[in-house]
DNA sequence: TTGACAATACCGTCCAGACGGTACAGTAAG
DNA sequence: CTTACTGTACCGTCTGGACGGTATTGTCAA
């Protein structure tokens, strides 16, 4: 009943994530992810009835799984460890996937801005949770925003630094972080 | 001979950051650029014979701008400050631009995301550059980070930090820096 | 000085193609 | 009989860009 129809959502989902990486955020049409999921597009339609709600559906899902994945991490994170290390770990592990992990974004911000909203009400949650937990509001000014720096150039798919480097850059992070 | 009339090509590349900040990345169409402008299609067709001409003047002026600031900066540093000082003042003064200066830059990669290449070969080249010239990796590597971290919030218009919170992050990476 | 000619810097119109979305008939599974 | 699709045909809109025209400015020979 549900399984088949979340296994087409899914395929789906996954699909628009991967046209949208490799053929480039402006080439995103509906056509194109219905083939690629290899659904029809009156298929497509039906799982998600406009582009809009695909685009958001793709946007909820991100921040499910990131949010997900800090809730288990922090619960699960070793004795005495701070939040903010836990925050720095998590996404520097994110941050080091070969593929851009969001490309799909750009996508969503060519169709409409209105989708970062979500997003940006997303971070500033984190990190004004952050605020409260770190004692040292300079130390975490610079994790946040490096770690930030460092989503960034995951993004755009732009390394500009080494595996070494990115390495020395967690830990002086997490030495900062205390 | 080549002034008086060029500055239409100037307005141009201005309508075209007004419009694609105001109306979204994916609606940067020639129509809205060339009436934003005062200019009619044909008139905007003249200076740019296709779109992907006008991204890329509109790539090209921005990155030539961010190196002639950076190079007066140099010049016109106060003595004993070094490089990557200069580098993080003018980078945040960027950013604390009320306008997102910059969110032309996802219509261009939505259009074509190869669009990206100069400007990801530019950092490059700025960030080997800091590198020679900083003694201390790990400064460099958190400072340039943040910063980065810095312009991205910026640039996806998603203020998170208080004033007083960017400033007291700047002052933290200049004492970082040395 | 002037008249002819051209280069520059546009304007306004038109069009082929792509895209989002609709409609609807069919079908296989449960 | 319902759910979850497939497949196809189609429509309206938007967009990049080609094209032909035009006014202004510059050049230069007679």
């Amino acid at each position: 009943m549900k399984a088949r129809r979340a296994n087409s959502r899914d395929k789906i989902l996954a699909a628009a994530a991967d046209v949208a990486r490799e053929t480039g955020p402006g080439s995103l049409s509906l056509d194109a992810v219905a083939s690629r999921a290899g659904v029809s597009k009156g298929g497509l339609l039906y799982n998600f009835p406009t582009k809009a709600k695909l685009m958001q559906a793709l946007v909820e899902d991100y921040l499910r799984a990131f949010e997900q994945a800090l809730e288990s991490a922090r619960t699960a994170g070793v004795g005495g460890e701070s939040p903010l290390a836990t925050y720095i770990k998590l996404s520097a592990e994110h941050a080091a996937e070969s593929k851009p992990s969001a490309s799909w974004i750009f996508s969503a911000i060519a169709e409409d801005p209105d989708f970062l909203t979500p997003i940006k009400s997303f971070r500033r949650q984190v990190f004004e949770r952050l605020k409260g937990e770190t004692p040292d509001l300079k130390a975490l000014l610079v994790c946040y925003l490096a770690i930030e720096g460092l989503r960034s150039m995951n993004l755009f798919d732009s390394d500009v630094l080494s595996v070494d480097e990115r390495r020395l850059l967690v830990s002086s992070l997490l030495e900062i972080a205390g």
